[in-house]
DNA sequence: GTGAAAGCGCTAACAC
DNA sequence: GTGTTAGCGCTTTCAC
């Protein structure tokens, strides 16, 4: 970035008018007579203007971005609500500024910090847990946050998400139906709150509900051979039905009972939690927890507009409604 | 985005020095006494000062972020060397902002300029092809880009990728090794310069010099379902190997050839010319040209990093090595 | 080694 | 409807 060619002064100079004038039209002020309009308009273009975003943003407190936190860019689930998120923040021509926190060299709340020393205008967060550190650096600032696909145990947070405990148990039901009764549940992220408070729990309690003997929780299963190294150990510990979070972890699951010889879903059940494209595109297609995705991230960032825009939003915890939906990997009785 | 409650000039009152004092200290600059130094830092500490990083990007012309334009965020081949880009960008402090070009209300180039407004140091471009507006603007403003795992017809810009026609060539051996000798490219979007100037003239030397009849391009299959639903048209026309450029489509040939009962690879062979997770996670997994995503995002963002900083760059055209693996969807003969 | 002061390019009162 | 002016928070000469 080098010392700009042609500026606001510039513009006002060529136009005869006040850098205020030219500020007016460039903002689509209304208190511009239409002649002053078109001659500065026409400048502009002549002489190819283009205001510096940042010099707007010293000035007028908005930067116009606003903050993603992603923990992985290459997890198909971030990806597609980020696609949501993107498109709405197009439209209300906001950019976004992209931070993935997983495996760093710097701690999740430094990178968040230095996400605020930009001054962005809001923050849409995905990420397993926000420490504590960040979310009171975002009071501080007052910062909009919104998160999105994921939940917080802080209330004080906006936020778009589905009904974990509802779609796992309805989930497990289905297994329960189709007459398997060692049911499991593997995660990827213990910690994260959608698991640690959401999704575990219901899984607790449907065991416990249903007198299906002990619980058998995974934790940590995170990649492909994560998921298809866990298998034998679910089979020497007797399940026959699991819910896994994440799908690659499922596809690996998959895979390897495949190549044990087992037969899915006769055998072995499986439904996967969070459907992206990889769970419809194996054989046996699996059995998914469709979540609307793109509507997630898109219901967020309109979300954020709004809190940026310090409009009324008369409901900041929304969830989406999500669809079972049945494939090859479970019997579906 | 508030008035800051805390600013250099704070800082400096409270530390008995003067504002450019401070800005040494932040900025690591060593004309500092130590105990001058050490005192600022506690001022900083204390009255837990960040600095403005608009501020310092209006004031110092550099605002450490770089953009990055992709065509779908969605798509794991931009997922992946984004991680790379992300990785090294997080190592030299840049933030970045990402921006998605594909079926979007605005212009591409409009886009590109609105990330020129917001006055990046840096663009990586990873879509198919540079609009000679962007290029125009990026010439103007003297805003360095690498192009990322992909070509530009143009020699002016850095860019990191494979040897396009090497790789599809050494593909094509494979399959008429195999003994098929009906071959076709299929891709997705055939305006990419990688596609249009590198893989198809390949594709159309290869079949000349081998002498394998009518070459038979196939265009626009860009997702699962134009894969699938291609699958009887190449059936049709007598194809029994095909390099496939998107996995995603590789994948959708692949089920729609299973779902039709025809053997894989004894009969029909696929390689699928980038791969991502997704074509070793199918089942039978599929012959990949295996580019190093990865590494191309690093070593695009390490070029850029030294492009900001006008060091000396050797060489700004890299090519990467890439290893063409055989998986089962190839007999490999 | 440190400070004073002039900008960076723009917005937003406020005055007319 | 338009201009004047004072910042926004920081960096960077240039003195000393």
């Amino acid at each position: 970035m080098h010392k700009q060619d042609v500026t606001i002064y510039d513009v006002a100079r060529e136009a005869k008018v006040s850098m205020a004038t030219v500020s007016r039209v460039v903002n689509g002020n209304n208190n511009v007579r239409k002649e002053t309009r078109d001659r500065v308009l026409e400048v502009i273009k002549r002489l190819h203007y283009q205001p510096n975003a940042v010099a707007q943003g010293l000035a007028s407190k908005r930067t116009t971005t606003v903050g993603l936190i992603v923990p992985d860019l290459t997890n198909l689930y971030f990806a597609e609500l980020s696609k949501g998120i993107d498109d709405i923040a197009l439209l209300y021509k906001y950019n976004i500024i992209i931070t993935s926190i997983e495996n760093r060299l710097m701690k999740e709340d430094q990178v968040i910090q230095s996400l605020l020393n930009k001054q962005v205008d809001g923050v849409i967060y995905m990420s397993n847990r926000l420490p504590d550190e960040a979310a009171e650096a975002f009071k501080r600032t007052e910062t909009p946050v919104v998160l999105a696909g994921t939940k917080d145990n802080r209330e004080e947070f906006a936020s778009v998400a589905i009904d974990y405990k509802k779609a796992d148990t309805e989930a497990l039901n289905l297994l329960m139906h189709d007459g398997k009764r060692n049911l499991a549940i593997v995660v990827g992220d213990q910690d994260a709150v959608v698991n640690g408070e959401n999704r575990i729990p219901a899984y607790e309690d449907f065991i416990k509900a249903n007198n299906l003997g002990e619980p058998h929780i995974y934790t940590g299963i995170k990649d492909y051979s994560d998921g298809y190294n866990l298998y034998p150990q679910l089979v020497k510990d007797g399940i026959n039905g699991v819910i896994v979070t994440r799908d690659i972890s499922s596809v690996g699951i998959l895979n390897s009972a495949m190549d044990a010889g087992t037969k899915v879903p006769e055998e072995f059940e499986i439904v996967t939690a969070s459907a992206t494209q990889l769970a419809s595109v194996v054989r046996p297609a699996l059995t998914t927890i469709k979540q609307p995705l793109y509507d997630i991230g898109a219901v967020a960032m309109r979300m954020l507009t709004k809190l940026m825009n310090n409009e009324e939003v008369d409901d900041t915890h929304i969830e989406l409604p999500y669809e079972l939906v049945k494939k090859q990997s479970t019997l579906n009785q």
